[in-house]
RNA sequence: GGACAGGUGGCCGAGUGGUUAAAGGCAGCAGACUGUAAAUCUGCCCGCGUAAGCGUACGCUGGUUCGAAUCCAGCCCUGUCCA
């Protein structure tokens, strides 16, 4: 309106809405919001699922988005093996290739830096990993990771890093956040080299540091100098345990700007989720939903449970008689208990299905709970739910 | 009636003198899984015992031997084929 009352040529296409990122409501150091970007809305605190080589695994896109997910995961790595970032580009971008037209967030490969640790060589320049696959040689830096993010089409590109194992000693662990910091500036500008695909997509740094609160907040400080999007909490959920890893998210979360989104890569349980929540983190990916459901295991408002026991030959109720997933709508855990048994692959889809929808109906309560300000009462009462059952 | 083949732990199946409470698989009972090399992995799986250990055990009975699931004899049973 503005332009053509200046009598300028009228624009044929609005400017692609990038990033913005608005919190609601605050309550505690909880926060609620959301993000905007051009394929759609991502409520926060948000729960990402998992789909690594442009699946989420056991799930159809159709389904996933029935769950109540705004946005997914796929993954650099992954996708630059098989089917190949160039070839997806040619065949018209992520998006289109596996049919989910909401946000898409990318990882970097720099979890496959740690999880393919003797299948890869790691210098200043990059990694160079031994495909899984086939054995086939693949250079990854910080200026290809975002290349083949953007031939994606990702919608949040995450910067190359290195994710070291919890368990090494401060000099490892300082050395590897220092040269992650490097890495990020060459992806930010990499990324700004990407023209474009800028325009349209959102950047996010990864804080390093371990369990360390010096080395968190030099980290943290370094990425904010270049900064970014959104800022990532990596390294964390590597082993390290839920008290060391709350203990951490205790400073670390405070040390990036609270005016941006705040993303705890990898995790975790649902405990994982409220605690980290609580601790002021808005984003959330994890394997864990997925894989546990191809692998008998559903959580419910009442902890987990494993569909092998025995327990449940006969149980003919639902997973969670508090879920509204068309699971628990539909099958009994003695049906689900066949299923697993048997290795049937309905077993896989019906349990991943369930325990994504549960995570998502888990995100919203925590979003409604910081909304209407009573989320230490919500996160009480999760508790108390989840552990009871030894009682 | 005869000729072969064979009888091993819930099932299938290795093992042909000692290192065998007996490989492996399945079934069974549990556990794990956290930016996916995972529809995966781990433990248990004769009895009693926390354990050390003890007791039973390879169709049955007897024999050879320091020692037998393994060798010998008889018996019982199963399969295939021939009458």
């Amino acid at each position: 309106m503005a332009a053509a009352a200046k009598g300028r040529k009228p624009m044929t296409q609005t400017p692609a809405l990038r990033f913005e990122f608005s919190i609601a409501a605050t309550d505690g150091k909880a926060r609620t919001g959301r993000i905007e970007m051009r394929r759609g809305e991502i409520r926060t605190p948000a729960f990402m699922p998992v789909g690594t080589a442009a699946t989420v695994k056991a799930m159809k896109p159709e389904t996933v988005k029935a769950t109540g997910a705004d946005i997914i995961l796929g993954n650099t790595y992954h996708l630059m093996l098989r089917p190949g970032a160039e070839r997806v580009a040619r065949l018209g971008g992520l998006h289109k290739f596996m049919n989910w037209q909401r946000p898409i967030l990318t990882d970097s490969g720099g979890y496959q830096v740690m999880s393919l640790s003797d299948l890869r060589k790691l210098t200043e320049e990059g990694v160079e990993f031994r495909s899984h696959l086939d054995g086939s040689k693949h250079l990854l830096t910080p200026e290809r990771s975002m290349e083949i993010q953007r031939l994606l089409g990702s919608d949040i590109v995450m910067a190359f890093d290195e994710c070291p194992r919890a368990d090494q000693p401060r000099e490892v662990i300082e050395a590897s956040m220092e040269m992650s910091m490097r890495w990020a500036q060459r992806s930010r500008d990499a990324f700004d080299a990407g023209g474009d695909h800028a325009a349209g997509a959102a950047l996010f740094g990864i804080q390093q540091g371990a369990l360390d609160k010096e080395l968190r907040r030099r980290s943290a400080d370094a990425l904010t100098a270049i900064g970014f999007d959104g800022y990532a909490i990596g390294g964390l959920a590597v082993g390290e345990g839920q008290e060391a890893m709350f203990a951490t998210l205790d400073f670390a979360s405070g040390q990036l700007p609270a005016d941006r989104p705040r993303y705890l890569m990898g995790v975790g349980k649902p405990d994982d989720l409220v605690g980290a929540v609580e601790r002021g983190v808005d984003m959330f990916d994890c394997v864990l939903p997925t894989r546990s459901g191809r692998n008998g295991q559903a959580f419910t408002w009442n902890g987990s449970i494993n569909l092998r026991n025995a327990r449940f030959a006969e149980d003919i109720c639902p997973l969670d008689d508090r879920c509204t997933c068309s699971t628990c709508g539909t099958y009994t855990r003695a049906y689900l208990h066949h299923l697993v048994r048997s290795g049937e692959i309905l077993g896989a889809m019906l349990m991943t299905e369930h325990n994504i929808a549960f995570y998502q109906q888990l995100m919203q309560a925590m979003r409604d709970a910081i909304g209407e300000g009573r989320f230490a009462r919500f996160a009480a009462s999760f508790h108390n739910d989840y552990f009871k059952k030894a009682a």
